[in-house]
DNA sequence: CGCGCTTTTGAACGCGTTCAAGGGGTGTGG
DNA sequence: CCACACCCCTTGAACGCGTTCAAAAGCGCG
């Protein structure tokens, strides 16, 4: 039955972790399954926030537009994850822009009814909390990148941790996929593609790393390192 | 008696509000109030988190410091305002130094007693949420700002923001008092000192807004929302 | 092969920082 | 009451990181 394989799919994401079958039941209760397309725009910066929803399936990218046009990727949404709930909980309006970027399904819940539920599920409020405290980690991390390290400080944190979380740990050799196009990774580092590339490059003439394509190999970590720290500069 | 004024203190707290006169009970009973002189440092960026604070009265900055020294101030905490709790439920490390501007008083709960109690008080979970939920937000806009902005633009966002909050209105003629060094308030808007002056005169020249030491008087509102919208550069 | 897209590269520009010097207010001690 | 030290703010000039603008090169795909 399709209700039993979407119940299985809710456990799977953090939010819904250790939780009891009727509090699964009681989600289910209230939520609204949907799909998008490959382009979709499922919400405006500026709409106002009324629930917010949980990925199941696809990537949805959330991201902010300048005045100019710049554009800045917050986040890159990924299957399990919840998001949207800062902006449900405040009452106040989203302030990105979320499209998908691929084929999605995802659910969404209305947060007056959430709020309902939580009263009843201490596990679930537990559960909230410690995914807004994570998410609120990760907003400081971005900030500090964002108000005191340099283009090439972020970018060698960011392979740094991604290399962490998929390989468990960043040794000499460990080769990493881009998910996006190079642009988007430029764009959620701040900067755009012309200056990513240029670091790139000087990454590479150093021997640090070897870009090929849309893969990169990590040859030196204890430099990448030094210059994720700021401790040398490109 | 002593414990009867504490109450009241906490229930000055977003965070407290609502709450049942057993459930401040319960909370009295797990907290721990400290003081503070005028630059203690109360905890450092690295340290790790077992618990998070509320402040009865006084100013903590929390602010980053950068491999070359450089400052970040990312929030000014103020009376009845709750700070780190990110990290106290997300259990990793202090992302910031907590440094008192003031003789402060505070309370310190446990991370692990804290949980304890949201299980048994839903009110209490929720307000939590929502407290969260407002940081997101404001982090947020920091980071609209850092990658999106440029300097006057982030200025002016900030005077018209506390002029609204302030006098609930800003039209022409709102002056604001300057509540720190002007230093700070570089460093809280991602710049220095040096850009923050050259900035205020470009401003002034502009008759946009009057800078008198520390008192702030804006002349000319609708020109200021145009540069914070970034509608008009500098 | 030719079209559209992303990426790369080059050169010029500009915002903001750095470095350095000078002004202005305040408190302290002679 | 003045002299001096200290701190903060201001101002000027030079520099540099990152952006902008422009063009060429790589690449997938019909």
């Amino acid at each position: 039955m399709e209700k039993n394989r979407l119940i299985e799919e809710l456990k799977q994401a953090d939010l819904f972790s250790r939780l009891e079958n009727s509090e699964l039941d009681d989600l289910m209760a209230i939520a609204r399954t949907r799909r998008l397309e490959n382009g979709d725009i499922l919400f405006s910066a500026g709409d106002q926030a009324k629930g917010f929803y949980v990925l199941l399936a696809g990537k949805i990218k959330l991201y902010k537009i300048s005045p100019d046009g710049k554009e800045y990727i917050l986040r890159v949404v990924g299957g399990g994850q919840t998001f949207a709930e800062a902006a449900a909980f405040s009452g106040l309006a989203y302030p990105v822009f979320a499209e998908s970027m691929s084929q999605c399904r995802l659910v969404y819940f209305d947060a007056d009814d959430f709020r309902n539920l939580i009263q009843k599920s201490p596990q679930l409020a537990l559960n909230m909390i410690a995914t807004m405290a994570l998410l609120l980690q990760s907003l400081n991390q971005k900030i500090e990148d964002l108000s005191l390290r340099e283009v090439g400080a972020r970018l060698c944190r960011h392979l740094l941790s991604r290399a962490r979380r998929e390989q468990s740990e960043a040794k000499d050799g460990t080769t990493l996929q881009l998910e996006t196009t190079k642009s988007a990774l430029a764009a959620s580092l701040g900067t755009i593609s012309e200056t990513l590339s240029r670091t790139f490059k000087k990454l590479q003439n150093r021997g640090i790393l070897q870009v090929d394509g849309s893969s990169v190999t990590l040859l030196d970590c204890k430099q990448l390192e030094e210059i994720a720290d700021g401790d040398i500069k490109l």
